[in-house]
RNA sequence: GCCCAGGUAGCUCAGUUGGUAGAGCAGAGGACUGAAAAUCCUCGUGUCGGCGGUUCGAUUCCGUCCCUGGGCA
């Protein structure tokens, strides 16, 4: 079986770059893994590919969902694993790009086979959790009802303790005891790109006055005419802040210097994700020709 | 030159009615089971501007000098 081609790295490294021009030279067709690219007209603040760039070699899962619509790990694996699944059969190579590593372990690896997201269930947790002490409670809950969890999730953790109660209300059993399916794991080649932390830092910080210059803030405030505020992707980062500027909340640059702040703790957790990561091939991504001479080398030799 | 207000962690500041000090941010490391660009966890010795004085003990009180704002000349 074909192994997926997976491009990683911290945002700003050159992935999306370095997966054109591999999608080129070895027939290749590109599929997004980033979260925030699966929006439709979160184009600037999410550093998508232009289209320019996309008419060159088919790119997937880009712009596949509204800003009001749920989507989640468990929607974009059933969604990539048909998209992969097609380009094999076209005899073409899948490269996976992007960033969300949450999203491509969903898709590698698997989800249990646990209950789904439940609206209504949520809605009870989180009545519980608008009380002075409801977090504290959720927790305690947690606890008694699953000691594993209690222990692994922080009382503070607010998604984890919802999402750990949401499966025991669904299903009458701890989520600790739902393991993920280990045995039928998506063959992968995965490259890592790797680059010195200052250097990245400055190119993060240039990326972020880019998107500001080139109509973050005017992208957002037209979004903002046909979505509610409270939608997921607006919490994203660059397009929280852009969205406090639009409502005045927030002047320019104070917007730039916080985007600049969550870019880079952004990327520091990705590199956390990856170190923790086995059987990746990791590139320095410092020469681009040399990068793309590496990834080439090494793409061919697992041919 | 005079009068105020300040000089405390890389930054912004809090605080000690005299017993050598702590938050946020930054930075570093880590976690990650349908919100994941999300959500969390861990890590804080710094001539408390310099020098004197008072005191058992001064970053804290007093004196003096230096520096930075602002005001008056």
């Amino acid at each position: 079986m074909t192994p997926l081609i997976v491009l990683a790295g911290p945002t700003g490294s050159g992935k999306s770059e370095l997966a054109l021009r591999l999608a080129q030279t070895i027939g290749g067709e590109i599929v997004n893994y980033d979260s925030v690219q699966i929006y439709r007209g979160f184009d600037i603040g999410s550093a998508k590919p232009s289209q320019e760039q996309r008419a060159l070699v088919p790119h997937h899962l880009f712009d596949v969902v509204d800003a009001d619509e749920e989507f989640n790990a468990a929607d974009y694996a059933r969604l990539a694993r048909a998209t992969c699944d097609a380009i094999h059969a076209r005899g073409n190579r899948a490269i996976l790009a992007g960033g969300t590593f949450f999203y491509l372990r969903a898709l590698l690896s698997g989800l249990p086979e646990m209950p789904g997201r439940n609206e209504a269930v949520r809605a009870r947790i989180r009545a519980i959790a608008s009380h002075p002490r409801g977090p504290a409670r959720l927790h305690r809950w947690l606890s008694k009802i699953d000691p594993r969890s209690g222990r692994k999730i922080a009382p503070a953790d607010r998604h984890r303790v919802e999402r750990a109660l949401e499966v025991w209300i669904a299903s009458g059993r701890p989520i600790s005891s739902w393991e993920p399916e280990t045995g039928d794991a998506l063959p992968s080649l995965e490259l890592a790109l790797r680059l010195e932390r200052t250097r990245l830092t400055s190119i993060l910080d240039a990326r972020v006055e880019a998107m500001f210059r080139t109509g973050l803030v005017e992208e957002t405030r037209a979004l903002l005419e046909r979505f509610p505020a409270t939608a997921r992707p607006f919490g994203t980062i660059g397009y929280k802040e852009a969205a406090a500027v639009v409502r005045g909340e927030l002047a320019l640059p104070d917007a730039i210097a916080e985007t600049k702040r969550r870019t880079r703790a952004y990327a520091k957790r990705q590199m956390t994700w990856l170190r923790a990561e086995r059987n990746v091939h990791w590139l320095d991504a410092g020469d681009r020709e040399q990068t793309f001479a590496a990834a080439l080398r090494i793409i061919e030799g697992h041919a």
